[in-house]
DNA sequence: GAAGATTGATCATTCAATCTTT
DNA sequence: AAAGATTGAATGATCAATCTTC
């Protein structure tokens, strides 16, 4: 990887921060997903959808909203829910105002899975971000990711960057 | 998701804080692999691996100390290297001295790949990330970042982590 | 039996193509 | 044709089982 261009390349402190970071990102995620696996059989993106129907009130939701809710791509979504409906956390239902659309709804079984894993799960971040940050880093870090999000809304070329 | 316990739970700054962090690190590294892919055909995966090898002087190293490098299974990397070897990137070779054991080495084709795809992933990366923060910003996510890992690093039952 | 590594099965993600309704 | 959604094929990641050498 040689140097062709100071400018270009990132320097001492900014490549510490990048490797430390991704690093890190890569590991939580990793962690997380085996903590919740293992005491949920649920997984992240199973856990996501399951949060974004539990904060509708009636537990229901156009499939598209939920997409963009996720930011997820309509096709990853649309998998991930005829997974989840095989296993009774959720069932599709059709719109009655648009024939083209759809409605997703969690089952009693997909609530009580939820409610059963949102503690420990919560308990795992708790543990293994909020513990080891000081309150300034807790709002440091808020104001970081905010500024590299609003980076990549205004930088994508289109509107559905993902 | 009820709020079972107040001790347990993520208070509303750290809720944030969370929220944007998850959705930052997510969309970070989905754009970043199609921004390689789309410049250089290489995945990020791919780019980890060469870079790993690039860094040593031979650009040879031990199957098992990459995997130590790179943090990640076994057989991920032996899957990923299989792929890597069709695509010409790098090429196994036996050990002499263990035969248990085996080396991967960069072919001249996985260094032009690498040289070719490195500045214009550095420069996605000043872009989406360093360009958006100011330099408490970056000291701070390193920081961060270290700290987190630690935790994880102090936290996980077995030495094989991930 | 443990260390170094590979293999095969299964599940998740992406991409392009498709289908239906508007 | 565009919007809402699904499908199938190809690629990636994870898990358990295996194989060889120490």
């Amino acid at each position: 990887m040689a140097n062709t261009s100071a400018a270009a390349w990132l320097d001492e402190r900014e490549q510490e921060a990048w490797r430390a970071f991704i690093y890190m990102a890569e590991t939580l995620q990793a962690v997380l997903n085996r903590e919740l696996q293992a005491d949920s059989e649920l997984s992240s993106a199973d856990f996501a959808v399951l949060v974004q129907l539990t904060d509708r009130s009636d537990g229901r939701a156009r499939i598209l909203e939920l997409a963009r809710g996720l930011r997820w791509e309509k096709s990853r979504l649309s998998h991930q829910l005829a997974r989840m409906e095989k296993r009774g956390l959720v069932c599709r239902d059709s719109c009655g105002e648009d024939r083209r659309g759809s409605y997703v709804a969690l089952t009693a079984q997909g609530r009580a899975a939820i409610e059963a894993a949102a503690p420990g799960h919560v308990a795992t971040v708790r543990r293994l971000v909020f513990d080891q940050l000081t309150e300034e880093q807790v709002d440091a870090l808020g104001a970081i990711s905010a500024a590299i999000v609003a980076g990549m809304d205004a930088q994508c070329p289109t509107e559905e960057c993902d």
